[in-house]
DNA sequence: TGTGTACATCTAAATTTTTTGATATATCCA
DNA sequence: TGGATATATCAAAAAATTTAGATGTACACA
């Protein structure tokens, strides 16, 4: 049941609506470091990085260092790329 | 947002190891009522009528009264109906 | 009508998740 | 070196979810 438990995982960190908004706004903008999430969102940072925690252990995320700056952006080598993308389009086109 | 929520919500109810298990098993079993989901897992009875609200509220399941037996099964017509059983049918090939 | 069965719902307790504020670490730049 | 910035992590509080037991309701059958 390993296989269940990566889904329950990955549904977990899903079943969030500021964690899909992240996705959301990482999806139309592409790769952002963590304080112009901050901004974005204008929620306190450290509470940002908690959520973007949880979406990068269920390998929905990557992250990329650069000098003091941690850039987050949509794993594309994720089982789930392609639902989450085509989600994220219908919520796009939608909302 | 509204389609976002419906997603959050969704996902919210797939995010847990043991709904994901009951929609495992009506997957292979088809329609089955309460107590004999009861019997199955072991469970308290009580506390299989709250997932299977969560799920039917995600419009993950559908249910059918026939006299004192409440059959659920999985709801065909759910938006997420294709992914499910792609993803159980990956569950129960692998584990 | 009275009894048993299947199930939902309620309530309280237990558990988990999320939020917030504080602190720690690393890098950059004067 | 010292200070500023970006971010992770920690710990406590707040909030939400899950579990378990008790109760209520509807139906079937004697």
């Amino acid at each position: 049941m390993e296989l269940l438990n990566q889904y329950v995982q990955q549904f977990n960190a899903l079943a969030d609506e500021f964690r899909l908004k992240i996705l959301l706004y990482l999806y139309l903008h592409g790769e952002q470091c963590v304080c112009e999430i901050c901004d974005y969102f204008k929620i306190g940072q450290s509470n940002i990085s908690y959520h973007l925690k949880v979406l990068c252990e269920a390998n929905l995320l990557q992250k990329r260092q650069v000098a003091v700056w941690n850039y987050y952006s949509l794993n594309k080598s994720s089982n789930m790329y392609p639902l989450l993308t085509n989600l994220l389009q219908k919520i796009k086109v939608k909302d």
